[in-house]
DNA sequence: GATATACTGACGACCGTTCGTAAGGGGTGA
DNA sequence: TCACCCCTTACGAACGGTCGTCAGTATATC
């Protein structure tokens, strides 16, 4: 079925070259077809990446969900160790992450307004989840920070190392989540009553 | 003379919508000319952004370095979180530094062998200056961490700040701000007993 | 025959770029 | 002072391309 077809590898255009630098023309010709038959499918360009935009929204969603959801029994040093490491790791291996981190963040002009709201929703989801996720560490004394500020941390930190895959230098990223965990962890889990901002 | 106002207009475009989301057309219309006539000055669209580029290169490492080389007499603490205030303020008042973020960032295409090449020089020469920065805290025992993982740390909290404002929510961006700013304070503070400074 | 799919052909709009030309100012020599 | 030339700057017209899109048509399946 090229309907699957058209959308997976106009994810993957979009994903590396971005709306503008994608042409219908460069999505049919991956597929085999020409640009006039992705009308078949779809209403237009705008269509089609509107619903790549929406699949990968309920797809991250729902990774991250059932990972912090089924999470609860493990240590939360454990839990965003994996992650971050997991994060690295499907940004390289699937083009989907690449795709809604790339245009969420500098999107179409014309679309920006649907895009951003799409993007604060998942923010505000995920949010939800770590500072959940936080917290019953907080209660288990595992962190000494307070749940929301340690949550907001940990998602900076998410932010960080999706700019350093996004410019690529492997060994660079790997040094650089190395030193910011270290970092963050000691950040949380600091115990020196005397210490404030 | 135009030649200054196509650089500044074209800056300012090229901020907010990029390389490609910029025709020739738009700026000179900002400018109040017509589009043959950017090149009078240049060669073509690819010479007027470079130039810009290599602009804003320049201007970048010397605002890091004066800052830099000007505060070794104050605390690393009030310099990192300076450092943070003047690019958050930079970065909403002035178009350069929106520019050189987001066009590092997401360079054009065909122009992404020379973008990136500069970039690197740029992350090479600063992260250079923070290390020897973060060298001179640590042998003062302003922090207990290695300076390397320090520096790192800390260029990735600016990373984090840099995806929140072109995100664009400023109290999130604020909020986001602290709590980094906080861990990661802690952090390279962190001393196993538990001392008052 | 109805339906889903993919094609040919063409459209108007916009893109960056080139060419020839016209206007203006400054310096020069008569 | 005037006429001349040069050089900079700007523009109208037009070029070849690419873009997203649409109408009409052919083909295969059931």
């Amino acid at each position: 079925m090229s309907y699957q077809s058209i959308k997976q590898e106009a994810l993957n255009l979009f994903a590396i070259h971005g709306y503008e630098g994608t042409s219908l023309a460069d999505i049919a010709k991956q597929v085999g077809i020409k640009k006039q038959s992705i009308y078949t499918h779809f209403k237009g360009k705008d269509d089609l990446f509107m619903q790549l935009l929406e699949d990968s929204f309920t797809n991250e969603i729902k990774i991250e969900k059932d990972y912090i959801d089924s999470s609860y029994d493990q240590t939360l040093k454990e839990v965003l160790w994996q992650a971050l490491e997991s994060f690295v790791y499907r940004f390289q291996d699937d083009n989907r992450l690449k795709f809604w981190l790339r245009n969420t963040f500098i999107p179409p002009q014309h679309l920006y307004e649907e895009v951003i709201n799409q993007l604060y929703q998942y923010i505000d989801q995920v949010d939800l989840l770590y500072v959940d996720r936080f917290q019953h560490a907080f209660d288990k004394k595992e962190i000494t920070q307070e749940p929301a500020v340690a949550g907001m941390a940990f998602s900076a930190l998410l932010d960080s190392i999706g700019v350093e895959l996004i410019y690529g230098d492997e060994s660079r990223t790997s040094r650089k989540l190395q030193a910011s965990w270290q970092i963050f962890w000691l950040g949380v889990t600091h115990s020196d009553k005397t210490s404030r901002k």
